[in-house]
DNA sequence: CCGGACCAGACATCCGACGTATCGGCCCCA
DNA sequence: TGGGGCCGATACGTCGGATGTCTGGTCCGG
């Protein structure tokens, strides 16, 4: 094996184990190369492989750390990786989200806080009559992502956020774009507020599932 | 934004717009270190980064590649960044799966075939009665393995196979060892497999519920 | 006491050289 | 002529050192 990966391996077993723990720093460049046996080129290599999946934070002129390592930050790798995927499988990325998304509703249904009902009440009201897609993408994200956070479960929500990225979402809003789509979609936003307002899991459930459904029916009825 | 950063994003961006495809190979180290305008040194950086993930697949002595890109491929860098995780968070990665292993199931129901069926069987059948913690993940590994796989969404079972790799499943299995513990879950397995035969989805996902909700009641229960 | 200049430390980047694995063509030997 | 081994070209792997740049803390003057 190559001696870069041995230092990710390394690097990786002293924070599994517990040697490194979230927040510590590591040595210097120059010393954690001497320790482990190799360049300080070789070093960085690894370090920067380990930084891009938020493993590890480097601050230029400060030092390099462990991160949090909370799920939400080494998920959000995720949404890199889902960004390199093809289009021809953004439908079992969404087969997913119907089988996730509607749990995670269920789970935020008593939960949720009246005020961050309000929040996205106020914002699906401040949507505009002709909405660019951009518009259309940043709400739909903030909506899901709001009920989401309210699941209680850091894990689901950081998956739910990595799956349907900016990117994957660009892509189905971009197709949908016809009038009745948008206005049907929005539609469904605000029966699924209600319902969470009237704390019925069920409903909110199935609500989420036709969402999820409907968006995935005019995707495949359209090449 | 460091010179190496750019060259990550330059290169996912050749990758996404369809510049480099699926198993095409990146012109040598040195030319693409010029045409990105940076050393070969932090071109290595990026490329490493972007290795580590499964983007790109570096062949000494022949060359750099854009792998498939598969679902599996991608989403296998998952697991290594599961790995990190602590032991305090392995209820949320248990609720998710329990979300979607249910689901996953009642997928497989009418498509897994009587081959698939007749081996997981074997694979129970063939463990001994004094397993070791080595044997069990590996077993239970496999058994759901067998079964995601025949649900036919590829995104689904990179996803289950990453949030419960053998480190989460390891330390699930450690402090499972206790005897009837260890012969309920088998148990389960079997109901799980008999319904599948039977094809009753309905069943077997409600097994396949009851199996995780059991683990996880257990783990609760046992600080 | 406060603010700005200064300095040491640590990462960022580059260069050039050498080691090593792979592939494919050339040559030799049946 | 067919096959197999040798060998060099090619490309990645690793290294050491030099220099730039940024950050954080210290020290001094107002």
């Amino acid at each position: 094996m190559a001696v870069t990966d041995e230092a990710i391996e390394k690097i990786k077993g002293m924070i599994v184990s517990g040697a490194l723990r979230p927040g510590d720093r590591l040595p210097k460049e120059s010393e954690l190369a001497a320790e482990l046996g190799l360049s300080r080129n070789s070093l960085r290599e690894a370090v920067r492989a380990l930084s891009l999946i938020r493993i590890l934070d480097v601050r230029q002129g400060d030092g390099t750390y462990v991160t949090s390592l909370d799920p939400q930050l080494l998920l959000e790798a995720l949404s890199f990786v889902v960004d390199f995927h093809r289009d021809d499988t953004v439908l079992e990325f969404l087969a997913v989200r119907r089988i996730l998304e509607p749990a995670a509703t269920a789970l935020a249904c008593p939960r949720i806080s009246d005020a961050e009902l309000d929040r996205l009440q106020a914002q699906l009201d401040a949507l505009g009559p002709e909405p660019s897609v951009e518009e259309l993408v940043a709400c739909d994200l903030e909506f899901h992502r709001g009920i989401v956070q309210s699941s209680g479960n850091s894990v689901l929500r950081s998956l739910l956020d990595g799956l349907s990225g900016p990117t994957t979402r660009a892509r189905v809003w971009r197709g949908l774009t016809e009038e009745d789509a948008v206005s049907r979609t929005l539609h469904e936003h605000r029966a699924i507020l209600a319902a969470l307002r009237d704390r019925d899991a069920e409903a909110a459930r199935s609500w989420a599932t036709v969402h999820i459904a409907s968006v995935e029916q005019w995707l495949r009825s359209t090449p």
